[in-house]
DNA sequence: CCGCATCCTGATTGATACTG
DNA sequence: CAGTATCAATCAGGATGCGG
């Protein structure tokens, strides 16, 4: 890879904060590897997996990776409501990379913690 | 990959998330990017190239990769003093994949906003 | 069942001034 | 030059109540 640097340093318009927004949340990250590893679920099923998240931001963070694409929403016109969720193709191409980021956390993350340790000392 | 999710999906003392901390906060990634194109750089040539970020920011910034090991700070006494900061091993290879990141989201960015547009139409 | 609207709080960031 | 200290602003996130 060469200069990426250049072109995306600056913070102003900068596409690829834009996109990597996601990552800096607090609930999209969960969210895509909860649905990367299941065909569809439900809104209250996605609620039950992630206990400490709040129905309003479960609700926020479906709705922008489903902006994005990442996710697909299917409404069942019915009642009561049924609304699934899925992972799409965009949505999978991306988990991929997290999981490997995930991955690279928890191999790293003892010698991190040592780190840590030295630096407060 | 198995199944990281029963491990780590509980947001209590999820170990992950504290490590990955780092892809929220505002100015990590760019730091690391910027560290990961040079040798070394001078608190000052850091502030230059990101000319967005306060001086406390990339204070603040530098210590929390310093602490984790991501990247190193060299003191030289002297006066006026100066100050190197270079990216680590470990440093490196997390910036290998937050470049990945970064690719992916330059690669899709163009499709990503064609799906926001579609979204909030 | 699913989700929106409102209000509210605490953490994160920024502006500014000062120092070894 | 490379920070620290203080204060102000901003914003993400949570609580609650209502609605289709």
């Amino acid at each position: 890879m060469e200069n990426n640097l250049e072109k995306f340093s600056i913070t102003e318009n900068c596409p690829v904060r834009g996109v990597l927004d996601h990552l800096g949340d607090k609930w999209s990250i969960l969210v895509m590897m909860v649905l990367g590893e299941v065909e569809k679920m439900r809104f209250n099923e996605l609620n039950k997996t992630i206990p400490d998240i709040s129905q309003k931001m479960l609700t926020v963070t479906l709705r922008s990776l489903e902006a994005d694409g990442l996710i697909k929403r299917t409404i069942f016109p019915q009642v009561p409501p049924k609304v699934e969720y899925e992972i799409t193709e965009r949505g999978k191409s991306l988990l991929f990379h997290i999981n490997n980021l995930t991955n690279w956390a928890i191999k790293n993350m003892a010698d991190i913690k040592e780190s840590r340790k030295l630096f407060n000392a």
